[in-house]
DNA sequence: TTAAGTGCAAAATCTTTGCAAATGT
DNA sequence: ACATTTGCAAAGATTTTGCACTTAA
């Protein structure tokens, strides 16, 4: 994982601004994907709203976020993998959505196996969401 | 696919009014999931918004409609298969978004392969959304 | 008859747009 | 200096809530 953020937004003709240094520190630093309301709340700095849609939208065209979408249809984002450059993404997003603690996890681990496409239909992207209880909350209700 | 609607609504102690009955009619007769928006455009009876969805949350409560979630986040519902009873949905969904036409597929026929959770984490349900271009669309950008 | 369902009005969210002021390079 | 970014105000869209009227059983 690529840390230096100021290098990320240079690489992308983005200024370097503290809105969009924090954005990407408070992000990175989870290993969750992130709501935009998760962000509001807990970020280290008075961000406006307006801007903090903007920011997320430009880091994901520009490819610096994905976005994934939850069980509520609220969106998320997290740090892309080093090969999702601007406009084309990372094909297979595999998350995993705790119903308790409402935590989203990249499963960048996780590996799809081969699978057929009904006649006539092209697969572009693969999204997997899997819902269920996370190790954290598994481990506090015994 | 259980065509009668009336039972449909008897059965989970649902009174039978024109209103329900045009939903089920409109959602069944298609073969994608049907988003809100689309509904309320396409019903062929006047419905009150408000009412429509509380329709839909209480199809879905009843287990009579699931929800999908699809790449813009928006709600759509599809009949639920048999096995789906009050507040225990089948536990697979598999769906098929196009991206030129927008249409939501079901899968059902797709099996998901078995694979191994990460340690600590229960996995309830699986949802998986692939999306690309639909047979119709791609058979005419020939 | 009466509990459930519906429609209307209004509120609460969520997201976008336009424009002027501020800021990074 | 100048294009980009930000904040504010306001508009638009989506979804929910409260309450009185209507309707299925």
């Amino acid at each position: 994982m690529e840390q230096n953020f100021q290098n990320i937004l240079q690489q992308n003709q983005l200024k370097v601004t503290a809105t969009r240094l924090s954005v990407l520190e408070l992000i990175a630093s989870r290993n969750a994907a992130t709501s935009q309301p998760y962000l509001e709340k807990n970020i280290n700095k008075e961000i406006d709203r307006v801007t903090l849609y903007r920011t997320l939208r430009t880091f994901e065209e520009k490819g610096i976020l994905h976005k994934v979408i939850d069980l509520n249809g609220t969106a998320n984002y997290a740090m892309c993998s080093d090969n999702c450059t601007a406009g084309h993404h990372h094909d297979e997003h595999f998350h995993f959505n705790c119903t308790q603690c409402h935590q989203l996890y990249c499963m960048n681990d996780f590996h799809f196996p081969p699978f057929q496409m009904p006649a006539g239909f092209k697969s572009q992207s693969i999204n997997l969401l899997i819902s269920g209880t996370c190790a954290q909350c598994n481990k506090m209700d015994n």
